[in-house]
Parts: C-alpha cells; sequence; structure tokens
DNA sequence: CAGCACTCGGGTAATTAGGGGT
DNA sequence: AATGTCCTAATTACCCGAGTGC
C-alpha cells in the first residue's frame, strides 16, 4: 500500500540525514550506494533520501538484527 | 509514441518544481539553462516546466528496490 | 493604479560527488 | 566490512537589485 507517494513526498538533503543519524554524510552516501537507503538524485547528480525512510529508520527498530550485532552472552 | 500530451499541458512554476526536488528554484533555473529540463517562457521572461517531464525525472530512476516494495504482478 | 509574492539575472560561499588511503 | 578524513571538480545555495504575474 504505502509503497510510494511521489506527489507528497518529502525530501532530505545528504547533510540533514548525516546529521539526524550524527555520522558523516560521506557515510550517507555509502548507504544510498550500497542500496541500504532509497536515493534520489537531482539533475545535477546530488542525492535525496526519502524523509519517510530515514524517519522509519530513526525510529529504532529493536527486534531487528542489525549486522555486527553478535550474540554475545 | 510516448507523447502523452493530454490538452491540458500543466505547467509547473520553479518554485513547485523545486520543491519537488527539494533544492533551490534558482537551480532549477540552472537545469533550464543547460537544457536537462524543457522550460516554457512567459510572455515576460518567467519559465514553465511540464509536469509530466518533472514527474518521469523524480522517479526514473529503475535502480533501487525495496523489499516490501514487490510488485504485485 | 497600486501592492505583494515570485522570478529573473549575475556573482560568490557552502555542499556534494568521486576516488584514494587510514 | 565499515567509518572518517584528504583531495579536486562539479553542483547547489544564498546575496543583491529589477522586472513579471496576479
Amino acid at each position: 500500500m504505502a509503497s510510494r507517494q511521489p506527489e507528497t513526498d518529502e525530501l532530505l538533503t545528504p547533510a540533514e540525514v548525516a546529521a539526524l543519524f550524527r555520522v558523516d554524510p560521506k557515510t550517507v552516501t555509502r548507504w544510498a550506494k550500497a542500496g541500504k537507503l532509497t536515493s534520489i538524485r537531482t539533475l545535477g547528480g546530488h542525492r535525496r533520501y526519502r524523509a519517510s525512510e530515514v524517519r522509519q529508520l530513526l525510529e529504532g527498530i529493536p527486534e531487528q538484527r542489525l549486522p555486527g550485532d553478535a550474540e554475545l552472552s
């Protein structure tokens, strides 16, 4: 259902996403290159990220097992 | 023919296109000057952009695929 | 006719992309 | 494998004053 909303879709700049995750903009770029983040490119090649997607990732999904999350103990 | 041209030519203002791409209206102007966007000029010199073209450019990146965004064929 | 928001044009900082190396 | 930092080139964002659109 909520696959996409081309019309009403807020986009974030790399710097915005980087600030939200407390990482370098370069890292956000790598996430996009790795396909972990959906990236919309401007006609000049700059990336824009979907605010809805970033928001969901920021919400935090404790149930989700992330790579590197080895179960110790 | 990919000429989907309804009689009602939906034209967007620079501010509209800029909002969709999350860029500055000036940037949209540069795209038009660079020939990346089709621009129609008003008699006063202001630019108007085709909504159909902008929409296509916005989601015309068949490159990434979200896990849950599977086409239900 | 007058007024306000937007766009135009040019010029200058700030971001971003890309590769390479720690 | 993943992140942060260095570099250069390209793209984008904000500054101004003047004209257009409604």
